[in-house]
DNA sequence: CTGAAAGCGCTTACAG
DNA sequence: CTGAAAGCGCTTACAG
């Protein structure tokens, strides 16, 4: 008894009520006696009814469903983002769908044609570096999206993007990774990973511009290798580095762009016979759940990017057009260590 | 120019004809004139029309949106599983949502009300272990969704449920993975993970008994630890059974559960100083992204989670009640070595 | 090839 | 406190 076609017509004649009255105990409003909203209530029960948020939809203008644009789910990253922005979305009786960038920009005449006819009360959009001649058309998706909802962005935000967002400030963060590292005595310090061109890791780089001119030392080019953020990528940027500087000019220190790019770039001093950290200090970011459990440990940092998640799930909701940065949070664990000075200095 | 409130109306009107015949060009009938149909294309242009998927559903009766309900995407293993569904289902022109467990038990008397509410075109569960009393709750909540969506099922799923399914034949993967360590001249074999009551490593347990037996080795059952999918209960787990055996009874390779418990396990023997694969081999499951990265990289089972999803959700969209199974394949790295016959023996 | 009309399942003023 | 009616933006027979 009772299935998905049971309809607030069912209920209305039924009880022997008009469907407007049935509709007010769907919406808990006040204005029902007490007498019918029981009859109402028992027999939406006992026919099973279960209202439909399409049809509410098409007459309140508002799905109660997020949608999120993330670049790729297997990279953990991502995931703690989408698990936080579904957490909230669901806490405040939303539902969260995910969708790719490719759905974005396949086509450039119709940019994102799905995400529109699903009529989303909102979206996340997470941006990523795009090259030159590709950023227009993103902002032109980005334009085109927001004349149908409110959309927020998190991820790596050109400046010039307006929009509200949530994200962190990688030039600090990175900043106070360089003093960490040269708290610890290390003035040989390499950063791994990112695109050259863009902005983003610009602000690391800038970042770690600032980090070293604030223990006085000097910027060296050979130290900065970019490359894509994968392990793969962080292994050969290493082997790279290694391979082609003389051994007492390898560095003592190296910050990864990321905690998959770090995984790489253990591996590459593995195989280069380096003693981490005794040789060669290593630190992550994100602080993904396998790195505890890396050999050895590795110190990363806690970019919270659940609350990144849920953050932009609530501006969303709440409508506020904010620029948010979220904070970070240093985890020491056993992939650094302080410099050690070889004997034969 | 254009926005969310252009409608069906505003193109008739613009063009000058019936919105059936809007309806026609927007679905791409064929009984169109071509004057009338380039007119409405090009109105649609200019408007910058996008139809609504909310109304279109209210006749159609169908929403092109599907659930997924998993107990948690920060464990890679759904990551990949949710991003094969998610890939497929966006191929078809179908949205995803993610749904957590919590929010189809939260209410024993109204069950999965958002997800029925939703009117979704079809529902993947995944199911997991459910202690005595809730595996009733589970099995009912499943009940009431088939009443309401085409729902299949992964995971974990009792023999006793009687729906579509895709799942592994975990107790001939289990016996494969025996016979691949037997193979190695192992004969004390450790198998480590699980709850004791489950009814799918109960299935693993068969295929780890019989695997045993094929080789003509006991079973011993201080080699068979349960204990949560998690790297932290992994290393417990493996801890407690290396504290509580004497060293020359110590196993000489480890079956863990998955890639999360072999984790846990690396680091056990580690910290037991047990040099592995030399004196310990160990394989996980599910051939997780940071496999090839752990100390020595980790030999697993390559479970093909992105096409468990991706068929889940075309047996969703095409109606086909099968009982599908997924295979697997071995993926030898360095973490399992033939036994090494202690000198001393 | 095209249009008028009914209907999908709700919500929302407006009367009473 | 309750009901009749219009409307949300489409699709779907049914006529012509």
């Amino acid at each position: 008894m009772g299935n998905q076609n049971t309809t607030i017509y069912d209920i209305a004649s039924e009880v022997g009520v008009s469907i407007a009255t049935v509709s007010r105990v769907l919406r808990g409003e006040s204005n029902v006696s007490p007498a019918t909203r029981e009859k109402v209530q028992q027999a939406m029960d006992r026919l099973n009814y279960r209202p439909s948020s399409i049809a509410r939809g098409l007459t309140s203008k508002t799905t109660h469903s997020l949608g999120i644009v993330l670049p790729k789910l297997l990279n953990p990253h991502y995931a703690m983002i989408f698990t936080g922005a579904q957490e909230e979305a669901l806490r405040q009786g939303y539902s969260l769908s995910l969708f790719s960038w490719s759905s974005l920009d396949t086509d450039a005449y119709n940019p994102a044609t799905m995400l529109i006819e699903r009529r989303l009360d909102g979206l996340i959009v997470c941006v990523e570096y795009s090259p030159p001649g590709r950023d227009e058309l993103v902002q032109k998706a980005l334009q085109t999206l927001r004349r149908f909802m409110p959309v927020v962005l998190i991820g790596c935000v050109p400046p010039w993007y307006d929009f509200p967002s949530v994200t962190h400030n990688n030039a600090a963060m990175m900043r106070s990774i360089v003093a960490y590292l040269t708290g610890l005595g290390h003035e040989n310090i390499a950063f791994i990973g990112g695109i050259e061109e863009d902005k983003d890791p610009h602000r690391r780089d800038e970042g770690y511009r600032a980090g070293l001119q604030d223990a006085r030392l000097p910027y060296i080019a050979s130290y900065r290798v970019y490359g894509k953020g994968t392990a793969e990528a962080g292994k050969e940027a290493l082997d790279g580095m290694l391979n082609s500087l003389r051994r007492d000019r390898w560095p003592t220190a190296v910050i990864a762009l990321n905690d998959l790019v770090a995984m790489g770039c253990l591996r590459s001093a593995l195989e280069h016979g380096i003693s981490v950290p005794s040789q060669m200090s290593v630190i992550g970011c994100d602080d993904l759940f396998c790195a505890p459990f890396l050999s050895p440990p590795l110190t990363s940092i806690n970019t919270h990017q659940q609350q990144t998640g849920a953050r932009a799930v609530q501006l969303l909701i709440s409508g506020e057009q904010l620029r948010e940065t979220v904070s970070w949070e240093l985890i020491e664990r056993a992939s650094c260590a302080p410099v050690h000075k070889e004997t034969e200095d």
